[in-house]
DNA sequence: CTTGACCTTCCCATGGTGGGAAGCCTTACA
DNA sequence: TGTAAGGCTTCCCACCATGGGAAGGTCAAG
């Protein structure tokens, strides 16, 4: 199985395999005489486990702990579900940010006329003109 | 006043202000007889403006948008929502991203015994032994 | 034998931010 | 007056993952 098949098999693509090797998260595979690389059913798993890894949010150095565990048959379920846990807290740490800023937008939004008009209190917001004054320069020479 | 100065004033490193320079985010300020940058209140005024668009999530490419909307007199507000609108969005879809990996990691996380042994079913979803099996440990563990 | 689809390595770009080196300038203090 | 500290300048490098693409080797089918 050449590079082109595993990352077709495994949804990773080539480049990435690559660059995985590169940093030690994947152990080089064989080579044909050509000097292709050669991957089987195991490495595919490998990477399908990497994929899934990722696309949980998982960075690529979680990932790899996560591997290493995979691998070790005598592992403790608690190191995973620590690595987890921790990832579950960063993850909800980054929601409750983000909805911070929604929250902001969305009244700042609401509060805009969205019009042909230059008055935007998104902006006044921006700017550092909150509210309270209310009175940037404009209205000098508005509809 | 120098550079690290308007950076104290205005929250924005020194390192990121010669970058927004660089960049041409900003205008390239005066300089002294010894090739020091000289920032004055309105220059500081837009490292403000542009830091608090960076701390509701806005890209610096969006930035530079709506600075330079800020700068237009006649700009109109629907302009400087749309951007807005856009940005909710886009906020939007990733937190819905994040949430549903934190979901699964939950629900994973929730079955995983979390002690020394080595069964784990947050391993054995990422290694896409997933539902068809299920039998894990199936037993009883002080869950 | 040619064509096209692979594979190889190597470099570059992204988005923002920080670190640090080498060298100049200014200020303060002994 | 000498020196030390700290600020400024530019320049390069690093991160995290990923993609793009060039230059060249190789293989399979027509």
């Amino acid at each position: 199985m050449n590079i082109g098949q595993a990352a077709e098999a495994s949804g990773v693509s080539a480049k990435m395999i690559r660059y995985y090797e590169e940093i030690g998260l994947i152990a080089p595979p064989a080579r044909t005489g050509n000097n292709y690389r050669v991957y089987g059913g195991d490495q595919v798993h490998v990477l399908r486990f990497i994929k899934r890894a990722r696309s949980l949010g998982f960075s690529l150095e979680e990932t790899e702990v996560l591997l290493k565990l995979w691998q070790d048959k005598s592992r403790s379920s608690a190191a995973v579900k620590d690595i987890a846990t921790t990832h579950i807290n960063d993850l909800e740490r980054r929601i409750a940010e983000m909805q911070g800023m929604v929250k902001t937008l969305k009244n700042l939004a609401h509060c805009c006329g969205g019009d042909h008009r230059p008055d935007c209190p998104i902006l006044d917001d921006l700017a550092g003109d909150t509210a309270a004054s209310g009175n940037h320069d404009t209205h000098d020479h508005h509809a």
